[in-house]
DNA sequence: TAGTGGTCTAGACCACAAA
DNA sequence: TTGTGGTCTAGACCACTAT
């Protein structure tokens, strides 16, 4: 069977569990093998299983539960972004036609708000771009980011225009490590406005994102107003 | 040195690294000690070492890097609320006065809607409560909460008064499993407003929340009506 | 090159769910 | 009682960081 060949990592079994999912191989029981069975199926030791089953579980695609099993969540419904981990919006919504539409691309330098911000000292090269973003030719958010020079030596708006970060994933190599985000309220600025199509005042959910890579330094920051009506979001958690 | 002895479990190793983290231990180094160090100190495997830091690295409260260490994170500033994993509200301002006043709870019959969304059948008793909930007396949010009666039996004011998730836990003996939030903007009704001491039609950050038990059942449903001042909420999260 | 976290194997026992 | 996931020990090697 074509699922006992080449696994050799939990991400690379999540993957293969995760197909095996999404084509519905498991919808008549609801359950996934049991960890015996996929240690059997994979040739893989019980410590790799439980690995890519956690890889699920953090997803928020899978619930194991002791005793029983380990069951396939419900389909998140549509047209949710999620909060919390994420590689970018174009990665979050693969099947969507995502747009950026850039309105500003200047290397700054930080002043002291900026740099606080920033993590990085006062008068540091610090890339600003603006964008409207939008989905399925729908406005989502207007968008404020700001990348350090330090680790993104360049930047232009065709890039911009694309995944910015697949660009500093896949060309400049960088890694991603996690992000912090704050969630408030927030109002349209006239320009987010005009852009938004919504009217200057309107109230906005506004996520303030900071960014780190994996060596545990802030590369990018960020303020997203987003679209009252065509935004939602969803965040999957465990309470254990 | 006292923090050798008696730890047992991975939870219990991280509960232990959190005081140390908080007392301030390694705020010089900003590094935990290395795992061999930890399996020295605790006696423990490290499986269990791994384990405990990935506790504390999922509440982001560290973070690991290769080849170089553990990390301590930089503080999370104090006024806001977590999204993801949350054990009430009452859990997550320990040193806070949290109240919340009871406008209404009643046990009802699921109508076909509400049915829908407790996953259970038309028909089928459930708690509906509406509280208040403020924090140092700062009114948060307009709660709406079902509870499906198959899991919580009893139901009183007083206890609705306090932590209904201490109760379920503690009392009940209820194991949660996972929950799932839908984020959207929305917007006050007179009584909300009232209430929330704002204006109705004023605009709300609105939470829908499905809570599961650990067996993948889902025991509560609760859509809050968040004050736009209030209310500010963060999210802590791994992009690998 | 040495130190440190990341992954993996192999094997054991425990806690909980379901029959 | 049996099956299944949760935790743990012991040991090995790999990948990345820092020097």
């Amino acid at each position: 069977m074509e699922w006992e060949i080449g696994v050799a990592s939990k991400h690379e079994l999540a993957r293969k569990l995760r197909q095996r999912i999404n084509q519905g191989e498991f919808s008549e029981t609801g359950k996934l093998p049991t960890e015996d069975q996929l240690i059997e199926q994979y040739q893989v030791s019980r410590y790799c299983v439980r690995g890519a089953i956690a890889v699920l579980a953090a997803a928020g695609e899978v619930f194991p539960v002791r005793g029983s099993g380990v069951f396939v969540r419900e389909d998140r419904v549509g047209n949710y972004m999620p909060i919390g981990s994420s590689n970018g919006i174009v990665a979050d919504f693969p099947d969507r036609k995502v747009s950026s539409f850039v309105q500003e691309l200047a290397l700054i330098r930080a002043d002291k708000q900026l740099a606080k911000r920033m993590r990085c000292a006062e008068g540091d090269q610090v890339w600003r771009v603006v964008r409207l973003r939008s989905v399925n030719d729908q406005p989502i958010s207007y968008e404020t980011a700001w990348y350090l020079k330090e680790y993104v030596p360049y930047l232009n708006e065709e890039i911009a225009r694309g995944s910015l970060y697949a660009y500093m994933r896949d060309d400049l190599g960088l890694t991603f490590g996690f992000d912090d985000k704050v969630i408030h309220m927030g109002w349209l600025t006239a320009e987010a406005a005009r852009l938004l199509e919504l009217n200057e005042g309107d109230p906005a959910i506004c996520i303030e994102d900071d960014a780190f890579l994996s060596n545990g330094k802030l590369f990018n920051a960020s303020r997203n107003l987003y679209h009252y009506k065509n935004a939602k979001f969803y965040s999957m958690a465990s309470m254990r």
